[in-house]
DNA sequence: TATGAATGAGAGTTCATTCAT
DNA sequence: AATGAATGAACTCTCATTCAT
């Protein structure tokens, strides 16, 4: 009864159920996939899910604020033992190109659904944004470190760059979506970050 | 009974019930979008409807088919005059600030809409892609061309290089589809621009 | 603007529908047949039929009504001539082996769709009593004539013999209306009509 | 969570189901008879239906599945017993004479509805035929039963003879659909009975 | 008369949510 | 807290009938 317990217990529990459904939204997508879809998936009740989210909708919001928290939050941690900005930017191109196109594209599904969804809904929107000026933000410091540095051009526009940054990682995830082969999808990250570098760098 | 009016009559209500239900589309998404939406927004009867297409999904594809290929086509025709590769390019990136972005996160809403759904159907993937190599073969012949004339630099890739005008074009689309402002997203124009043209000139 | 060309006319012309509707009715069944259906087979528009008929259950009573006054008529010319009750029998028989499996079948959908209709409404009961009657009163009069002459039994229980007639002759196109070869049907009614004549006989 | 409650519940569940849409089928036919009237009939919600039976066209299968099951198996178990051939066809005699009028009407207005909507369904043909083949050699067994013990004509065809006690017996059925009194049926089955000894033995 | 585009009530079916157990 | 049978509003689609031309 103690309700530190309860709480934890709840916690997992959520965390347990947000994982099927993601499993399940991913799958199918958020608006074809039925509770039933989740509850099969799970091998859990309706009611149990009720009792943890009031709707499929929460659940949905939920769980894309979580993943937007998530990947946030395991970008900072790295970086700050690294020192040169080159090499900042250097391992982000190494973390994409360490997604499979597989995961990638399940990710990019779930992703754009959810920015679908949240185009249509204010608050959302907002949020949204919010999480979107964090990651700009999160490059726009590494831009700005390797001016600092010299490394980048010092007539570099880094909140420019940094929109340029990402553009280019989400047309490319976009580019590959529905069709392309693994090893081209690498080697266009590649032309992607050789591209990027002539441009940042004197 | 002349199958000639009738014809172009039907043609026309055809279009006409196909812009008001992208209207609908555009406004709430294809699956959030009731038969009666439509039929509402076009005060005609849900079975007018269904006396020119046959299902909701077969207003979706066929309007997906006519917004690409009104693509592609408008495209090509304005080209053939044009002998300078640089230009256009430039030309591209003119109609691309020509979008307002009230108009770019319509389109992109519907684009990104039907991809999705595209990508869970083997023929509309196996369609899109048709149509997606079509505006990169576009581009890469404008890249050969340039090379042709030593606008550009001769070892470039075109293959890569146009899937990277894509992907930056669509990238940056993505970019502003939730937020910023005008004059942000042709300011980024100008720098994805410039950026592009530092990459495939010496 | 003679009317009687009109009336001869239109009366032509509602047959031709009529014919056409059977058609479709017999290959579809009536509820599942629609009016589209019957506009297309028989190349005219939905108004042109029902300026001849109030509605398609109108279409359906009159065609019904049509046939069952056909049947009757076409009986009672042929036997006029014939002297033996016997004969007479023997005739029906012939007639029933004339006909062939698949036109049976065809008939018997038509037949038993409209008794199945006609039974949730009073006022065909009634005149389907009126057809059945007929039939009925039909074969009673030979085996009436054939007791007269001496060729059946004496004893013989016409009414119910005639009931008897028409209740093999059903059930056996019941049995085989969905399953049984030509030959085998043949030789059914063979048998059919021995065990007939053995029961009105001594 | 039993799961042996919950079996027996819903098996429970899906015949009183069936049941009440066999009483609305009954009443207007299948095709005419709504979901809407069967729910009204039961006093619950279409979603239990459905959660039952995957469409009314399921259910209507299932039925008649179960009528034709239902007919076999309590044949077979009565007829063990009995040494005489001639006693077992009195006793189906028995049996058809033991229903009355009306509930004869109802049986044959669905049994032949059925009928024609697997006439219509080459798989629904398929089963009915499988089903009619049982009926069909349930009663040629007795008939060579008859004929070894010597109880039937020894040149008897079994085979015909029991397509032809069929086939009277649905012909009559067929005969009082629409019209005709209790007593007059009950008599017309006693002379039938007789016409079927009298063919049937020597 | 004939046409056939248009109507709209009504069909079968789905599914997020509730609640008695 | 957990279950899952039940709910019923909302969905897509059909089709007999009408009526302006």
């Amino acid at each position: 009864m103690s309700p530190k317990v309860t709480q934890a217990y709840k916690e997992e529990k959520k965390a347990v159920i947000l994982e099927g459904a993601l499993h399940c939204f991913t799958e199918k997508g958020f608006q074809a996939t039925t509770m039933d879809d989740i509850v099969r998936h799970l091998g859990i009740s309706k009611g149990a899910i009720y009792s943890y989210f009031a709707s499929k909708e929460e659940m949905y919001i939920q769980m894309a604020d979580d993943k937007m928290n998530a990947m946030l939050e395991n970008s900072t941690e790295t970086f700050k033992s690294m020192p040169s900005a080159a090499d900042q930017i250097r391992y982000m191109y190494n973390r994409f190109r360490s997604q499979s196109l597989t995961e990638l594209r399940k990710w990019m599904a779930f992703h754009l659904e959810f920015m679908l969804y949240a185009a249509r809904q204010p608050q959302l929107t907002q949020r949204w944004n919010e999480y979107a000026d964090k990651a700009l933000v999160f490059i726009k410091d590494i831009m700005d470190g390797g001016k600092l540095t010299g490394e980048f051009r010092s007539d570099l526009d880094s909140a420019a760059a940094s929109r340029l940054f990402w553009s280019i990682r989400d047309g490319l995830a976009l580019q590959y979506m529905l069709s392309g082969e693994e090893a081209d999808y690498k080697r266009t990250i590649d032309d992607m970050e050789s591209m990027v570098f002539r441009y940042i760098m004197g």
